[in-house]
DNA sequence: AAAAAAG
């Protein structure tokens, strides 16, 4: 825009010549009032700004094809020239107030409120692009201030519309929605509005959420008594408020859309809702603006898209070229390859203690831990919060001090995501338990690991995991463990990666239906486990069971998947029987002809109507136990407790009789009598565990279930 | 039934 005045006489002349069509609303601008540019010449500049914008929808019948071309040309070949002759590249904050790119105010908050001083690649090169009005796709490595890059010209077009808005003011603003910004999960939409405050916190801009699962209609009035400029939310809230009529919230001077994590919002599940938008915002033929799309990943699939969604004229910033590595290359990304899912908890917590061994003060534990089902997650998480010391006593440490354990998924209702995700943040050492949710854009600091559990839907996912470690100058270590089962396709899905082999964690490989002997701490990680997941409710296990079914229906060795989750529900659920799935989803699945399932008429999830599941979402219903923090879904209380009941009694019954109930606490009494013969040789307060009194015990009780329960378990 | 996203 500023540029404009730059570019000498001839091309702002023909520029604002091919621009004939008269906005609706015209920018109240004057000279006088300005801030930005001072000097001469200041409104022309920035009608034309204005004005170039809105050239490729309202031209076509008046304008020839060679003539926007050309016009075009000129403004790229402008830039160009400006960039690479008139001034240097522009790194430095500062340089965009002392240029006059962006106004005192925010930049002032920048530097001396935010302490930030230089800029990121992607921010030097999408900010002067943005400002000029045209469109952009933006394209860099996660962490590296992609935020801030679109935040600061959508912000500062804003204030050029409206020059009042540059200093804060005290009079009631109206709702003038002058830019959106859509983001693919309610925190990442939080996160974002967070920085705008911070960025505008001296400006009279106000930045308003619409995010689901919050109150709608405080929302709504928190708008009409503050005034929105810069609306942040979710597809979903924001659909619903546009649609709705009574919430008056109308876009007409939209003059920014921004899609952030573009390719998430453009993909089959989001863009029929992303169009849904678009159709109730002024068409950009009446007013026009800008779209801004930004992400780390691009993938080929969404620039058809892209395309259809952004001018003809858009630009494409990329500070990673087509082929390049997507992840950063300070981050070591270490693959696990472990037997099957009865090695996966195991494994993760020989990880996690061992990174909780090796922390130093300055860069404490803190890891996210990915898993690619909801049911997975919660039972991990419950898992983790089960675990006992050796010995057991009440008096001893979680064996993961002072590591919190911190679980967040959708399932959760919202104020406890929005807890967990608060917590994480602030936390020094913790382990936070997510399902995709925290996937792209969260901004947690100090990340310390990134660990996969189970092959990632896309290697997209992969790279915006493992973007949560590694952010700006800090390091980071990301971890893939991987089930012998889907190795080959982790292969093919993520070769480009540079994942290496890593043989150190001594729980991976275990098989835990045979005897071993095995070092002491593998045997108390295993038993740990077992013991921790031994208390945790049977539906529960019966719905990660099944979720798995259709996570990873697709492979081709159904059988070993099969085999590999029989293993996990007897080893480590200490379940009698694989948990029952109905015979209708096994076959939809292509389980038919697959032995050890146990189906059952019983669904895992309540009588819901068919058409309950049309939408997924609140309809979907999914019983989470009885903890609360939970959602419940539509499903009845009532034919949870009486599935309970009938499908549980006997295994209940079992231990009262001395089943795992038993087993454990006889295990943890002998060995709290032999430790107390001998010294203590590591003054944590508690003893080692010699091999034969935890994890032989374990698996000799479970050996006497194996006997008992012959119907469908194994395979043969 | 497999992330997420309106109620």
């Amino acid at each position: 825009m500023f540029n404009a005045a730059r570019r000498g006489s001839a091309s702002v002349a023909r520029i604002v010549r091919t621009s004939s069509v008269p906005r609706c609303i015209p920018p109240p601008f004057s000279p006088s009032r300005a801030c930005y540019p001072c000097g001469s010449g200041s409104s022309v500049a920035v009608r034309t700004l204005s004005l170039t914008a809105t050239n490729p929808y309202q031209k076509p019948a008046q304008a020839g094809e060679a003539e926007l071309r050309d016009e075009v040309d000129i403004q790229q070949s402008n830039s160009q020239a400006r960039e690479a002759t008139q001034h240097g590249p522009v790194t430095r904050f500062q340089d965009l107030s002392d240029r006059s790119l962006v106004c005192k105010t925010l930049i002032r908050t920048i530097t001396t409120g935010m302490g930030l001083d230089t800029m990121t690649p992607v921010q030097s090169k999408t900010i002067n692009e943005t400002l000029k009005g045209i469109d952009v796709l933006a394209q860099a490595r996660t962490g590296t201030g992609k935020t801030l890059a679109f935040l600061i010209p959508v912000l500062q077009n804003i204030i050029n519309y409206d020059p009042n808005l540059e200093q804060r003011t005290f009079r009631r603003s109206p709702i003038d929605i002058r830019a959106i910004v859509i983001s693919p999960t309610r925190e990442l939409a939080e996160q974002i509005a967070v920085e705008a405050r911070k960025v505008t916190s001296n400006t009279g801009i106000v930045v308003q959420t619409a995010v689901g699962g919050t109150a709608k209609g405080m929302h709504m009035r928190q708008m009409r008594e503050q005034g929105c400029h810069l609306l942040v939310g979710t597809p979903g809230r924001l659909n619903d408020i546009l649609s709705d009529p009574r919430s008056q919230v109308r876009a007409p001077n939209l003059s920014a859309f921004v899609l952030d994590e573009a390719d998430r919002l453009l993909d089959a599940g989001f863009l029929p809702e992303i169009t849904n938008i678009q159709q109730q915002l002024p068409s950009r033929r009446d007013i026009d603006r800008q779209t801004l799309l930004f992400s780390a990943t691009v993938p080929d699939e969404v620039m058809q898209i892209v395309r259809e969604t952004m001018k003809p004229d858009f630009k494409f910033v990329r500070t990673v070229q087509k082929g390049e590595q997507q992840t950063h290359e300070k981050i070591p990304q270490k693959q696990v390859s472990v037997r099957g899912f009865a090695n996966f908890l195991p494994a993760l917590l020989e990880l996690c203690k061992r990174g909780l061994a090796s922390q130093d003060s300055a860069m404490p534990f803190k890891a996210i831990v990915y898993f690619g089902a909801t049911a997975e997650v919660i039972l991990a998480a419950q898992t983790f919060r089960n675990l006992k010391a050796p010995g057991s006593s009440v008096f001893h440490k979680h064996p993961l001090h002072p590591a919190r354990i911190i679980e967040i998924h959708a399932r959760l209702d919202q104020a406890s995501r929005t807890k967990a995700a608060d917590n994480f943040r602030r936390a020094e050492s913790a382990i936070l338990i997510s399902s995709d949710v925290t996937a792209r854009g969260m901004d947690f600091p100090n990340v310390t690991h990134v660990i996969q559990m189970g092959i990632p839907i896309s290697s997209d996912t992969y790279i915006h995991r493992i973007g949560r470690t590694g952010r700006g100058d800090k390091p980071g270590e990301g971890w893939l463990i991987l089930a012998d089962f889907e190795a080959q396709e982790a292969r093919y899905r993520l070769k480009k990666l540079p994942l290496v082999g890593d043989e150190s964690l001594e729980t991976a490989q275990v098989d835990m239906s045979q005897d071993a002997q095995l070092p002491e701490h593998v045997a108390t990680n295993l038993t740990q486990i077992v013991d921790a997941s031994r208390a945790i409710d049977p539906e529960r296990k019966s719905i990660a069971y099944t979720a798995n079914l259709g996570l990873y229906g697709w492979l081709p060795h159904k059988q070993d998947l099969v085999d590999s989750l029989n293993d996990r529900a007897k080893y480590c659920w200490a379940m009698e029987e694989p948990p029952s799935v109905p015979p209708g989803l096994l076959h939809k699945l292509g389980f038919s002809r697959v032995q050890g399932l146990a189906a059952s008429r019983r669904t895992s999830f309540g009588d819901v109507p068919d058409n309950g599941y049309q939408r997924g979402r609140s309809s979907r219903s999914f019983d989470n136990g009885p903890d609360n923090g939970y959602q419940r879904g539509r499903s009845s209380k009532d034919s949870n407790f009486e599935r309970r009941g009938n499908s549980y009694g006997r295994e209940r019954g079992n231990s009262d009789r001395g089943g795992p109930e038993r087993a454990f606490q006889r295990s943890g009494a002998r060995s709290y009598d032999r430790d107390s013969d001998h010294d203590n040789d590591r003054g944590l307060g508690f003893k080692p565990r010699r091999r034969e009194d935890s994890w032989e015990s374990t698996k000799r009780w479970m050996e006497s279930t194996d006997r008992d329960s012959s119907s469908g378990w194994r395979r043969g």
